[in-house]
DNA sequence: GAGTGGTCTAGACCACACA
DNA sequence: GTGTGGTCTAGACCACTCC
């Protein structure tokens, strides 16, 4: 009978997840693949219905597997669209484009939808860095092949913008940032800000995130030349349909 | 008894759930702060314990309450560090620093432990960025205030790095950079991809990561002036401990 | 219609925290 | 010791998918 101090072992369901997790970043199980059912596990284990549900929601959470109702419990896929930061400091310009993770570099079409445009009352935030109690709000979501990825919301000077395109939903050529240079006012400089959490219930929503799936918020302030700042914009992105790269100079 | 096509209501725990969301977003629940216990909502809204369970574990999923075992699930808090790119065009050169979120920016001092020195075979995707099949990695744990925060695998050329510091576990003054520097290889340029996901369970260890936490992972490409790239580092970070900071021009 | 995942009940035993 | 969360069983009804 030895009775030593040895390491306690996972609960069953925990072990099930691992040995599941294992096929799958192993590649015995594939995108799209069907991974074992809850009744398959009761049967393979037997266990209850309950103890197999919380090993497969482990995989859900993590953001592995995705269950169908009715259907099945399925392998995730994950093709993240490439977001550049910098331009004009591109690295195509001094390396050979070299990445060290996939993604679909084909400029695959956004298409915009529920545009909102307001005049609001800034948050405290927002007015700080725009030094501007009041800010005109674009909201917009954008999709790729008909899936939405990602969420924007764009403040600007209320005063500044006041009368020009920006306040409309056609806001010409160029777009919202040539219409500021018709100011005189041209985004020269740009601050970013990342972060990463869990969405919120409404990005959830309007995103069709599936259960694991983190969304990554960026804060970006963009300044004129002179330093004035003239746009906020936070843009919450799906996590799974994107890799950001950022590139600079020592 | 009318029967219209009312939208269906969300289940309980969902609604449970929700209203303890609000509570914490709201600010009625603040960090720290305990919420009602298994026991509190059975006797509250009638229900069974897994019911009661199910609603606590969406918000832990969310990374908005953590568990403590035998005490009671309490409200997480977010304090980040910032994590600043590009240090010559820092923003501070040109704005007034201003930031959208809350950052701890007094400079806590890092602490490394589990230090790793390898010579290895590289990973295809590694092997390609660095033109090398064999790599030198230094593997590290970075942790503020005695709590893990990141992960951090940099790997070398093998030939060109072989028989310097940069293999050993003291790297002389400067760290590896200055190494690369005494080679004539000073890193000059650098491109970083961002990703977010939740963690594997090997870094759910290492980071001691509650649930609902996902990690930021940055993989990282230092060049020299002539374009030649000398290191692959990948960082994982504790997404709730950090915010990224990028400043670039248009 | 058969099979799947989604929700829920009513129990049970355990390890752990706290007083 | 009491209360807490962690794990688990053995049922149930439902909505949905797929054939």
């Amino acid at each position: 009978m030895q009775q030593s101090p040895v390491p306690p072992e996972p609960p069953i369901y925990r072990r099930i997840a691992d040995g599941l997790r294992e096929a799958i970043l192993s590649g015995d199980l594939r995108d799209g693949d069907r991974l074992p059912g809850e009744n398959a596990l009761m049967a393979q284990y037997g266990i209850a219905r309950a103890t197999a549900r919380q090993a497969l929601s482990v995989l859900i959470n993590e953001g592995l597997a995705v269950p169908k109702r009715g259907s099945g419990v399925y392998v995730r896929q994950f093709r993240p669209i490439r977001r550049h930061g910098s331009r004009r400091l591109s690295h195509d310009q001094w390396g050979q484009g070299q990445a060290i993770w996939d993604s679909d570099t084909r400029g695959r079409p956004y298409t915009v939808d529920d545009v909102n445009i307001d005049r609001e009352v800034a948050e405290d935030a927002v007015a700080r860095v725009l030094n501007s109690a009041e800010v005109w709000v674009r909201r917009r979501r954008y999709s790729v092949d008909g899936r939405p990825v990602q969420l924007s919301v764009s403040h600007f000077p209320a005063t500044l913008v006041e009368n020009t395109a920006i306040t409309q939903h056609d806001t010409g050529p160029g777009g919202v940032y040539a219409r500021l240079g018709d100011l005189g006012h041209a985004p020269a400089r740009f601050s970013e800000e990342v972060r990463a959490r869990m969405p919120h219930p409404h990005e959830t929503v309007q995103l069709d995130l599936p259960a694991g799936t983190p969304v990554i918020v960026i804060g970006r302030i963009a300044y004129t030349s002179t330093g004035l700042p003239v746009e906020v914009n936070e843009m919450i992105l799906d996590a799974a349909s994107y890799v950001l790269q950022y590139d600079f100079d020592s």
